[in-house]
RNA sequence: GGAGGGAUGGCCGAGUGGACGAAGGCGGUAGUCUUGAAAACUACUGUGGCGUCAUGCCACCGGGGGUUCGAAUCCCUCUCCCUCCGCCA
């Protein structure tokens, strides 16, 4: 959620922010009258209110002095406010509805140096490292080799859930789980992230902090009958924790991480990816989350970011980082880095990790406060997170870039320790 | 799932219709005293909104709704917590 004072005294460089992100259809106009018309009404109820305040007071006092006939007669007045005061504050509600229900579907503001581009076609390259490996046989997709290798079970995932559902068997559960137990000990004990364990579904005011909802409904699975969301990346429990918090002074900022998995109904990419493992309904990701302060948002976004392409180094796999241009950027974010790792069998950059700056905008939604200092006022934080890394689509890197001729894959050296010592996939 | 009890400021806790934005205590901050510290004493100590920016007004006692001239207090409802029973990893 943006600040609607800025909103008010700065409605032209929203306007330029709008057209940048290709946002045009954004409600920023009606929820700026609607601002107006609530602060009017606003006045006119507190008004009242105060007469009624004092209206009241006097009733007491002149029961008290014996004077019953005059506080009858105040009291006859004051019904008339009363009367009065409802039906405005019956106006005030709607229209306060209304204007919260624009501001929440208005999109963060781009940093000023997100490239301008319409779409995805405008995302920029901003850096390559390590060589696609050069095969002296054709590699295979990820979808033939752990076939073969009986370590993804595809027709079953589908008997028992449909399609974009999977099972991991054997040395395939157990990369997976290699890759999460690493990673996680590469965030915590290198680069000072707090492990949490998180409910795996949350109630909708969660899901509005983050911003998934209200736009993203139909994006997300959820409870028939109870307020109850499957979380679609661990971010929104991580980012709730201290919804409604003040966090005190020399607590900020914070870092955590967690493994969880994640649930996505992937209605609006029907039919694309439907082949092996890269997109589906249900897969593991580790997720870093930070509460920062706001002068040093960009750098934390730095830091993150190397925080996930360390682990994709460390693996010894070719990526680029993508910045993300305004028209790709996401509703919440206001600065985006992916990282995309080369698949040589499917023959494509996979996106393993999406590296977000959100500045303030959920914080104001999810409410999570600041002191700057000892007495100081509250002021929102900063919050960010990246993928470190998404799990599905890392065992697809792998199995790739390491495969063999004769289709076994060598494991990574830092996985080895936590695949019991494993050296070769066969 | 059944029965009962509860939710008040950073924390504890009083308050069953009007002088309550809320007693008292703890904690915190500042001052007095002291070489310094402790103790004692004194003062201050929530959040947000609107602004004719005035020592101004409004709202907030878990959330929402109702009764009333007036609600922390009465009624309805939801959420959460606790105790006991049942079930269970």
């Amino acid at each position: 959620m943006l600040d609607i004072r800025w909103m008010r005294e700065n409605r032209e460089a929203l306007a330029e922010a709008m057209r940048r992100l290709y946002a045009e259809d954004a409600p920023w106009e009606r929820a700026l009258e609607l601002d107006e018309q609530r602060r009017k009404l606003l006045a006119q109820v507190e008004a009242l209110r105060a007469e009624r305040n004092t209206g009241s007071k006097r009733i007491g006092e002149l029961y008290r002095e014996g004077r019953a006939e005059e506080a009858s007669a105040l009291k006859e007045r004051m019904r008339e406010i009363g009367d009065q005061i409802a039906q405005l504050e019956e106006e005030l509600r709607r229209v306060e509805e209304a204007f919260h229900e624009a501001m929440l579907r208005i999109p963060n503001i781009p940093e000023p140096d997100v490239p301008v581009a319409p779409d995805e076609a405008g995302n920029v390259v901003v850096k390559e490292w390590g060589e696609p490996r050069a095969f002296d046989f054709p590699p295979r997709p990820h979808w033939e080799l752990a076939e073969a290798l009986d370590i993804i079970d595809f027709e079953r995932g589908v008997k028992i859930a449909g399609s974009r559902f999977y099972v991991l068997k054997g040395a395939g559960a157990r990369l997976q789980r290699a890759l999460i137990n690493w990673f996680l000990d590469v965030h915590i004990h290198e680069h000072g992230y707090i492990e949490v364990y998180p409910p795996f579904m949350v109630r909708t005011h969660c899901m509005v902090g983050t911003g998934n909802l209200p736009k993203f409904a139909d994006t997300l699975y959820r409870d028939a009958e109870e307020d109850y969301w499957l979380i679609p990346t661990a971010e929104v429990p991580v980012t709730n924790l201290h919804r409604e918090e003040i966090l005190e002074p020399g607590t900020l900022p914070r870092y955590y991480v967690a493994a969880t998995p994640c649930f996505r109904r992937e209605k609006v990419s029907a039919g694309k990816d439907v082949r092996g493992i890269k997109r589906v309904h249900q897969f593991e990701k580790v997720e870093m989350v930070k509460f920062v302060e706001p002068h040093t948002g960009r750098e934390e976004l730095e830091s993150l970011t190397r925080n996930a392409e360390e682990l994709v180094e460390r693996l010894e796999l070719p990526y680029r980082r993508v910045e993300i241009a305004t028209g790709d950027l996401s509703f919440v974010a206001a600065k985006k880095y992916d990282i995309e790792v080369w698949a040589p069998g499917c023959q494509e950059w996979l996106e393993v990790s999406s590296c977000s700056l959100f500045r303030d905008f959920q914080a104001r939604r999810a409410n999570i406060r600041y002191r700057p200092g000892e007495g100081a006022r509250p002021e929102y934080v900063y919050t960010l997170n990246g993928s470190g890394l998404a799990l599905p689509r890392m065992i697809i890197a792998v199995l790739e870039n390491y495969q063999q001729a004769d289709g076994s894959v060598v494991v990574p050296e830092v996985l080895r320790p936590y695949m019991g010592g494993v050296e070769v996939i066969r």
